[in-house]
DNA sequence: AGCTTTTAGCTAACGTAGTTAGCCAACCTG
DNA sequence: CAGGTTGGCTAACTACGTTAGCTAAAAGCT
């Protein structure tokens, strides 16, 4: 039997590559084994099994979020940058519904848990967009929440398919960026 | 044999009740069955196995939300109507956050699936609200999926228990529901 | 190099969940 | 009360996650 040569992070992109194509609904050990080219048991070397294999796939996925938010921010500030963060976001959760799906409902198991610690650099990313306006420190939780809410809801229900009707997506996603600007200005 | 007495409606109810005691992914045939006094098999006399199930269970949350949605916003307009229609949104969401879970990813057969209707049902209840401010006609579906977008996103966030730090969860709702207005009103 | 240790792959087997087939008793209808 | 319909049942099959235990490839040591 000739080695494949995995490795753990190797499993979990393949993972993630894989729940992006077949949605992570259908992502299944059987599947992801024969991805590598391996039998079922074989992926029990290399993650702790199903619910360690979606945790890993989530922090992957807060990680590259946090990437693609964050540096689409490098060098914006104001409405630039929150277009730019929300454009990306957006991009990333339709490039990879999958692993971002992962992400749903994830709880960090400690301050240390890499899940935690990718999340809070994506958090850290939108916080940064929020520096751009005056708002008062108390509202800054509040409007952080918000942008969550915002982007984070626009991007499940589009993926969902839950925009049926007429107006073009696209567009509305770039107005809801000028709402959105337009509410942080008149603070 | 004694009989039971069950019907297709029965089933759903239960199966709706239990997903959000257990969570819809822990809603198994077998627990279903166990919790309506019948074998697993005999469910599929009411229902056509765990699909239709979910299905049925999404439409009956769709409808439920509409009532409670439209309800809360009868007799209100502008502000009240938002806050009121947002409120029990949220509230309905947190209270059935098994049988919303359903309602996600879950895309109608036709225009005479329940599902459709359920849904286009709550999008009226919603849509009453911006009959309270001046939005454009070109505006109403982009205004109309920003709504949507904030309601849904931060319920589903707050049940998955996405917020984690400091400040109050029901106040930062609050806010959101202020700064929706102001944006709505300064159109 | 040769010997030992570790380890990444394998097969076999088990438990659980969804589903189907087919039986039978309880209800409804005449 | 006879006959059909139907809602319950048991038995059995499939698919998937998981564990146990084996073996050979790689890595390390003398």
């Amino acid at each position: 039997m000739p080695r494949v040569g995995l490795d753990p992070a190797a499993v979990v992109a393949a993972g993630a590559a894989l729940a992006d194509e077949v949605g992570l609904a259908n992502l299944t050990m059987g599947l992801l084994a024969e991805r590598v080219g391996v039998r079922t048991p074989s992926l029990y070397k290399h993650v702790g099994g199903q619910e360690d294999l979606n945790r890993r796939i989530a922090a992957l996925a807060l990680s590259e979020a946090a990437d693609a938010v964050g540096g689409a921010v490098q060098g914006y500030a104001g409405r630039d940058a929150l277009a730019a963060a929300a454009r990306a976001f957006r991009a990333f959760v339709l490039e990879h519904p999958g692993r971002y799906a992962a992400t749903i409902g994830m709880e960090p198991s400690g301050p240390d848990d890499p899940l935690a610690i990718a999340g809070q650099r994506l958090l850290d990313a939108f916080m940064a967009v929020l520096r751009g306006y005056e708002v008062r420190e108390s509202d800054v939780d509040h409007a952080l929440r918000m942008l969550r809410s915002l982007c984070h809801g626009f991007a499940t229900l589009q993926v969902a398919n839950a925009f049926q009707w007429s107006a073009d997506i696209d567009e509305s996603f770039e107005w809801l960026i000028a709402f959105a600007d337009r509410g942080l200005r008149a603070m």
